[in-house]
DNA sequence: CTTCCTTTGAAGCGC
DNA sequence: GCGCTTCAAAGGAAG
């Protein structure tokens, strides 16, 4: 057992000395020696996310220095330029001062998109995953990293943490977990939600309660565990699939009934002290029986929207439960089983037969749905428009669309054909969101459009996918991964066919409005870019793809 | 030194 | 399928 110091809140833990598990008290920080070979990469759920820095060619000496042992082969080519990247373009590491990250380290949620869209090339020197098709990690990197789970489908590595000195103090042990340790076998249960709970809420019961009695304060509790909202207890079960995914990714071929009887043997002997004990845990049986298991309860979400009850198993999440799912960035594009991939996936990538678009259909309809509060986009489709210009108004004008450093506008995007309607309609919608995030105080309508959309935007269907299912799946398009795509490639992301699926109407509602907006615009420094040379230039949808091509792709067309 | 207590949830086991 | 048992965490109490 390894004693910790949470960077992040300062709290002492004890960690299993051979591994350190993800959460949000696993924020050891980056290793020093590691940081300048990372670079944040956004943000999934408040979790920030950081992905490795691609190394410079070694001829230029402003660049940073190359990687530990060899360079890997991939390029550092710019997706806009062409060109390779200056280091004075990535966003500086934080200063080891702030060694308050979770370290979140994933080497697919930051990928963009269209990466995947065009597998088995090796467009503009990209070199991809031999397996994964995906810009993977670098060789030569993947000694420093493990994979520690998943954080809602997106992969997660973490850093390798050394083993710790001996003379690190080694909590209070029982001599059957010391054994239990000695026997490298012995690998134990990830914890329950309740557990999760419990391990949180114990520090503070304890000073609530002043005592040190664990048995007074379980009861104490799980007393509280059972007040809460099934929304509050969303979060511990998402945490505790986190881990179960995580604990099965390490150990894929231990079960719990490796454990069943080797801890310890009793009797359980119900005397009458324990009788009142064991009566609300069966009334909490018999409530679980009448309930539905909060594993099927909808998720807490800032912007889900709630119609009925789930109808279909948890991990086949219809679109009601998107925004949800919106927390995967990207989903694995490959299910394989190898070291980059792990065993399990939360909540599987979405397929096509499982696309329910009733949800959004409503909103395109505006037809009555039952809204949390924090949903005002899906609440009324045409309020919700109207709100968003509100939203967006100041930010067409302000000054983020004329700072250079941005990468999404500024000279480089004159450097660029931006032609299709959509992609400037979405890359103001996402352009500098770190800006927009930093200015924004009400998280409404400019940034639930972005979740509404971000997880149903359709791509291109891999090949793996469509040669076993032919069942297309949505990659969702963070705001992190549009900044680092050029137009040309983000609009093949956009538009490319995907089996004849339609594009989700929230989707193509936004896009529509974006357009109308756009088209409203006042000549200036940012509509001037707005103007391609050729209507055409840089809409590159696959004309060997134009049988296949969903309903609301001609709708796009009619955009211009 | 070992097990119990005390909680909930997940999973194994036996019928 | 149902009911019971075990085990995850924790640390003081009890045997």
């Amino acid at each position: 057992m390894l004693i910790v110091q949470c960077s992040w809140c300062q709290e002492r833990m004890k960690k299993p000395d051979h591994l350190v598990y993800k959460s949000k008290h696993n924020a050891l920080g980056i290793p020093d020696n590691m940081r300048q070979y990372v670079r944040p990469a956004g943000e999934l759920h408040d979790v920030p996310l950081w992905d490795f820095v691609t190394p410079p060619p070694p001829s230029n000496p402003q660049l940073p220095p190359p990687f530990p042992t060899g360079a890997p082969t991939q390029s550092a080519l710019d997706p806009w330029t062409g060109r390779f990247l200056s280091h004075t373009l990535l966003e500086p590491a934080p200063p080891v001062s702030q060694q308050l990250v979770p370290l979140i380290l994933t080497n697919t949620a930051t990928v963009p998109a269209h990466l995947y869209s065009q597998p088995g090339t090796d467009r503009q020197g990209q070199l991809r995953h031999p397996e994964h098709n995906v810009v993977g990690i670098p060789d030569n990197m993947r000694q420093y990293v493990h994979p520690v789970g998943e954080l809602h489908d997106v992969p997660v590595r973490d850093f390798v943490v050394p083993a710790p000195p001996s003379n690190i103090s080694t909590p209070k042990k029982r001599k059957c977990e010391a054994r239990q340790y000695e026997d490298r076998l012995y690998i134990k249960k990830p914890p329950n939600a309740f557990m999760l709970y419990l391990k949180e809420q114990r520090p503070k019961v304890m000073a609530e309660l002043n005592t040190t009695g664990s048995a007074a304060i379980n009861a104490v509790v799980g007393k509280r565990w059972r007040s809460l909202s099934k929304d509050q207890q969303a979060k511990y079960f998402d945490q505790a699939e986190t881990e179960s995914c995580r604990h099965a990714t390490e150990h894929p071929d231990w079960s719990t009934k490796e454990n069943y009887g080797k801890k310890r043997k009793r009797t359980r002997n119900r005397t009458s002290s324990t009788a009142s004990a064991s009566e609300p845990k069966q009334e909490a049986q018999q409530a679980k029986r009448l309930c539905v298991t909060p594993a099927q309860t909808q998720p807490s979400s800032s912007y889900s929207v709630v119609k009925e009850p789930l109808k279909q198993p948890q991990r086949q999440p219809t679109v009601t439960n998107l925004p949800h799912q919106q927390s995967a960035c990207v989903q694995l594009q490959n299910t394989q089983t190898t070291a980059d991939a792990p065993v399990c996936q939360v909540n599987p990538v979405l397929p096509a037969s499982h696309m329910d678009f009733s949800a959004s259909a409503s909103l395109a309809s505006s037809a009555p749905v039952q809204l949390q509060k924090e949903a005002p986009f899906v609440s009324d489709t045409n309020e919700a428009l109207l709100s968003v210009v509100e939203q967006l108004d100041p930010l067409l004008t302000s000054e983020q669309f004329q700072q250079p450093s941005s990468p999404l506008i500024g000279p480089q995007l004159s450097q660029t054909s931006l032609a299709s309607p959509v992609y400037c309609a979405l890359s103001t919608l996402y352009a500098s969101p770190d800006t927009f995030f930093k200015n924004q105080k009400e998280p409404i309508g400019f940034a639930d459009i972005q979740h509404d959309i971000w997880p149903i935007l359709p791509v291109t269907p891999q090949p793996d996918t469509l040669s076993c299912s032919n069942t297309p799946k949505y990659s969702p398009i963070s705001p992190f991964s549009l900044e680092n795509s050029s137009p040309s490639k983000l609009l093949d992301s956009f538009v490319a066919p995907t089996e004849c699926q339609p594009m989700s109407p929230v989707f193509s509602e936004t896009a529509k409005y974006m357009m109308s907006l756009l088209n409203d615009l006042e000549p200036g420094p940012f509509a001037q870019h707005l103007q391609p040379s050729s209507p055409q230039a840089g809409w590159s949808s696959p004309e060997s793809d134009q049988s296949c091509r969903p309903p609301n792709h001609s709708f796009l067309q009619t955009l211009y």
